[in-house]
RNA sequence: GCCCCCAUCGUCUAGCGGCCUAGGACGGGGCCCUCUCAAGGCCCAAACAGCGGUUCGAGUCCGCUUGGGGGCACCA
């Protein structure tokens, strides 16, 4: 499940629920050839996760099930013969290998390679007989060899296309099952679907699909195409390679990957919502907000390239937006995962500290992982301030501890306003003096602010390990 | 090769004939804030692909060119 199923699902969703309508999930696997395990399931997770629920689907049944395409082989059969009793399509009996030959030939003689026609007028009664008799045969359409059809796309307005540019498609394959056009075709008028959101590469397909639609006698649902997905230099679509190359900058195009990496459903459902329609102002949205403002006739029908920054954006964006008990929750497996001990008191305190931090999730271990850890590892080097030594470094770390711990608890109100009379009076910066201390108490050179901090693992902690950093300073 | 679709800042987009000296967001640059890193505030640069029409008036309508994308399976 890529981005774009994500965009396929999310629209449809966001329409059902502002129209109040229904959204339902349907499983297309008529392509046996194609099928892989787990997809299914994989599919389910993610809509799962991103928060786009279904009100039908295969899992959870539904008035107009079953919804996988599989488990629906008789109806596709039946309304295969009934458009061939209807005049509109015809059983061929012409075997791959020969149709291949006769695609290579037109090829070779720059012809559009399309089907030749053999089967087209056998004598219906003949067909009959030979399917009877059991040889193996496909339903196709008998396109109109004259004429032209006109279907409506909701975003392009009406696309006409000659038939004569159109060819005798299969319906039915040989193993029995629908292909794309006629199953979902049938589920279509069968589930009672208004509106088909899917990608654009399905619109040079339309005019066939309402040939179908219309030699049936069917109503037509609201077809929209949606704009492709192009990799982040907009030039060409997303291919293999490309998301590997994302995937090594820390992004990926696969939903499934997305927790791993950090981010949020709140965020990815924001960026994608976004990449193909347009808000004028107030980019920020909650799925709510969507539902509410969401307009599928504002869609945009042109290409759309994958931004990866403004996921980032996004994804921060949400974050900043949780509360403290929320964010704490989110954030916890990746402590757990890392095997710190994260006391709920402890996280709730550090949160605040972090919040405006962190682009995604995982940001939040080499921000807050030291609150967690009994004792950190300052580097020597990092513990000697700009332009000083590291003899003047432990100076001004002696005279620190001893402000520190004169005081009966370490807190910015307690601690701030005499560290910073000490830098006034030695004449270095805060930065320098503070520096070191950042370094000395969390081990790191970038942290939350050092006084806070301070305050949350408390005067003996703060006190040790200042000693420790005098000590390693001394020793250089 | 043939068919179809698309076209506004680098990117996502607003704009549906006069409200446009083209708006927002991301990214970029600058300033402010500042104990690091962020966040936040203010400011700046940045686009109607080209050419013809239609019209009193075109980013908005039409045509062509160019560029981009998609499709031509017993895959979806």
């Amino acid at each position: 499940m890529h981005l774009g199923s994500a965009r396929s699902a999310l629209y449809p969703f966001l329409l059902a629920r502002r129209s109040g309508g229904q959204f339902i999930l349907r499983i297309e696997d008529t392509d046996q050839k194609r099928f892989v395990p787990g997809a299914e399931q994989e599919l389910i997770d993610g809509l799962h996760w991103l928060g786009i629920d279904y009100d039908e689907g295969p899992d959870i049944g539904g008035p107009f099930g079953p919804y996988r395409q599989s488990e629906r082989r008789a109806t596709y059969h039946e309304y295969a013969w009934k458009l061939v009793e209807l005049g509109h399509a015809f059983p061929c009996f012409c075997t791959p290998d020969r149709l291949e030959k006769v695609r290579q030939e037109q090829m070779k003689n720059k012809q559009n390679p399309r089907y030749d026609g053999t089967c087209r007028n056998l004598d219906p009664e003949e067909a009959r007989k030979r399917v009877a008799a059991g040889e193996k045969y496909v339903i196709r359409f008998k396109m109109p060899k004259e004429g032209s059809i006109t279907a409506t796309d909701l975003l392009r307005g009406p696309i006409t296309t000659e038939n004569s540019a159109l060819d005798d498609s299969v319906l039915l394959k040989s193993d029995g099952l629908a292909t794309y056009h006629l199953a979902a075709m049938v589920d279509d008028h069968l589930m009672e679907i208004t509106h088909v959101i899917r990608g654009s590469e399905w619109l040079p397909s339309l005019p066939l699909h309402a040939h179908v639609i219309r030699a049936f006698g069917w109503e037509e649902p609201v077809f929209v195409h949606l704009s492709v997905f192009l990799k982040p230099s907009g030039k060409g679509k997303m291919s293999k390679r490309e998301a590997a190359e994302a995937m090594k900058d820390g992004y990926s195009i696969f939903v499934g990957d997305m927790k791993e990496l950090g981010y949020i459903p709140e965020g990815v459902l924001n960026w994608i919502v976004l990449m193909g329609w347009g808000v004028s102002e107030d980019d920020v949205l909650s799925l709510d907000q969507m539902i509410a403002r969401f307009d599928v006739d504002s869609l945009t029908p042109s290409p759309a390239a994958i931004n990866f920054a403004k996921l980032d954006h996004f994804n921060g964006t949400h974050i900043r937006l949780f509360p403290t008990e929320e964010l704490a929750r989110r954030l916890k497996p990746y402590f757990v995962k890392e095997n710190l001990e994260v006391d709920n008191e402890t996280l709730l305190k550090v949160i605040p500290l972090i919040r405006e931090r962190l682009v995604t999730l995982d940001d939040c271990l080499p921000f807050a992982a030291w609150f967690f850890r009994e004792t950190v590892e300052p580097k020597p080097e990092e513990l000697v301030a700009k332009n000083l030594t590291a003899a003047q470094s432990a100076e001004i770390t002696r005279k620190s501890l001893e402000i520190l711990s004169g005081l009966s608890e370490i807190t910015p109100a307690t601690a701030e306003p005499p560290m910073r009379a000490l830098v006034e009076s030695s004449g270095l910066s805060a930065g320098q003096v503070f520096g070191i201390l950042r370094v000395a108490v969390t081990g790191q050179t970038v942290s939350p602010p050092l006084f806070e901090s301070m305050e949350i693992i408390g005067k003996e902690k703060v006190l040790e390990r200042v000693r420790k950093a005098i000590a390693i300073l001394e020793k250089m």
